[in-house]
DNA sequence: ATGAAAGCGCTAACAC
DNA sequence: GTGTTAGCGCTTTCAT
């Protein structure tokens, strides 16, 4: 088998060049010559090596894809954005994980360089500089995924995180609840302290005094660390009215450190998080949450690393995704 | 930029062939010419082209993974577990979705083949003959994961669904309980059929009677379909003691339906599930599940695939990892 | 509209 | 232990 393009070339009576042509579109060939060339690549089953390809045109319609965790089912769901819009540019997808460690990460761009990939796209908790310096060394197109860069030195696609953090606390201001917890992830992730920042926008702009004591931070995004930080404020005995969360998993730590207590949501105390994953309709109460557009995150920064691929003209290079509040049953009383 | 393995050798006053032994190895170079290659491709920052590599020696050191969709989670944990693997060993993983729709997947077995992946990791719903014979024209070397051939043709990695469908179900039947519904995926689901095979089983073994009302068909194993195929039985007015279902979403389904009624469970109704993804914790009562290995059955088939491409010597090509029920509180009256 | 030929950057015989 | 030289299977000038 492995049959060649000079096979094709051979069976149809032509040269390897034209049977290129007739491959990628490039020149224009006659329609009878294109027939039987059709006809012969047919006739052989013949595939193009994409290898040999790649390296004689020097771009591989393979992307990069650097994540924290697939497993993380957020990262999940941004993925498969990705890879839908991919697919129907004709990209590949090359994924590795980095469990969020900039030592990974950095090698990992230059793996991805080795491998030849057209371009990146960057998922992380944080973008250092040097990160960022490894972008530039490697000259690989970067989008950077539900993440940016403080400088804005790199295209992005993201949620404006401090108004959304603020929308998040007005609306149980709003409500004229009172004791509102902020609960994160680790004081060294962005994005939670952007959304931090928008808390405590809100609660300046409302006369509201802002307590320490109400923030709280978990060592992780995940569901047994949003648990175990809710227990520790829970037994410390302060008194909350709802909590303004940045994961869907660290809410349903706060709900469950709750109810271990005998407590009930929303009637003891609300719930909002940040993530609208699958698991706010699974669970009960039903999760109210800022929603995040999981999939076009992934899906508009496909789009846009297209767009840096074929010099389209592009408009914004640090895109912001519209965010909403969808009102479920945590939050009604 | 953009340097090649010739400019290392001339910074290095080597040959080529040199820079390629020891970079790969291949032969034994004196230590003193080794140091002043590697001291040459520091000094320029050379990173091996991979895709050259890949043509020149006809393996690209990169395998393909087709699933039916990472936003589910159970298949992104399994991703995961072969991602690990795989960089264990050196591979990369080119991600594909099939949406478990055999078209599709007959196509993405092609393109895999022609970027040159050195083997496949299969997951899908089905094996059909016509992606059998797919692969057997492909020419590559496949590992099913978490399915597998009837006819047992190619190397997988899976648990023993029926017996585990037994165990679930003798579970109830031992705790005394006697009207048990089994709700699965669609008829067309091979795992579906299986594990209800081993339901039917330990109905028999226990000689109660089978009564097919019992049977629940959900459309497909998500949480929406479990929800709503869960309503409808319920609305038929027959009473359930205890549910063993096919996926952890599914079984929510069925928990939130009768929640809606007013019911609760373990109190009303006991519940059992099958994938053990991270569901089962985070949801309230915590679900009993029979645990299948779900990162593991990923790391072990990515495995069975390194041995495949290496000719390891193999034990077993269908390998069967065990399962066992995990006891939480949605089974404790 | 088509063919000839020169690479793309590397590996792998084959020499020495 | 190291260098020389063919390719790997394509794309892409440059001719014609």
């Amino acid at each position: 088998m492995n049959k060649t393009i000079y096979d094709v070339a051979r069976e149809a009576g032509v040269s390897m060049a034209t049977v290129s042509r007739v491959l990628n579109g490039t020149a224009v060939v006659k329609e009878e010559t294109k027939a039987k060339v059709q006809a012969a690549i047919e006739k052989l089953g013949y595939r193009p090596n994409a290898v040999a390809r790649g390296l004689a045109s020097k771009r591989t319609k393979s992307i990069g894809v650097i994540l924290p965790d697939v497993s993380d089912l957020f990262h999940a769901e941004v993925l498969r954005g990705i890879e839908d819009i991919a697919t129907m540019y004709q990209y590949h997808i090359i994924l590795t994980n980095s469990d969020a460690r900039e030592d990974r990460e950095v090698d990992l761009v230059g793996t991805m360089w080795e491998k030849q990939v057209d371009g990146l796209i960057f998922i992380s908790e944080k973008i250092t500089p040097k990160i960022v310096k490894t972008f530039e060394s490697a000259q690989l197109p970067v989008v950077l995924c539900a993440t940016e860069d403080p400088e804005h030195r790199i295209p992005s696609v993201a949620i404006d995180n401090k108004q959304a953090g603020t929308d998040a606390t007005r609306y149980f201001l709003n409500l004229g609840v009172d004791k509102i917890v902020f609960l994160g992830g680790p004081t060294s992730q962005p994005v939670t302290m952007e959304r931090l920042a928008g808390y405590e926008k809100a609660l300046a702009d409302a006369g509201h005094e802002f307590n320490p004591a109400y923030v709280i931070h978990a060592r992780d995004s995940h569901y047994q660390a949003g648990y175990d930080v809710s227990n520790e404020f829970l037994n410390s005995g302060l008194k909350a009215d709802a909590v303004v969360a940045t994961s869907d998993e660290l809410v349903l730590g706060f709900l469950n450190a709750v109810r271990d207590r005998g407590g009930k949501a929303p009637d003891d105390v609300m719930l909002l998080s940040f993530e609208n994953t699958r698991l706010t309709t699974i669970v009960r109460p039903e999760l109210t949450t800022i929603a995040q557009p999981t999939y076009d995150l992934g899906a508009v920064s496909m789009r846009l690393l297209t767009k840096l691929l074929n010099d389209e003209a592009i408009e914004e290079y640090t895109v912001r995704l519209p965010h909403s509040i969808l009102e479920r049953t945590s939050t009604k009383r």
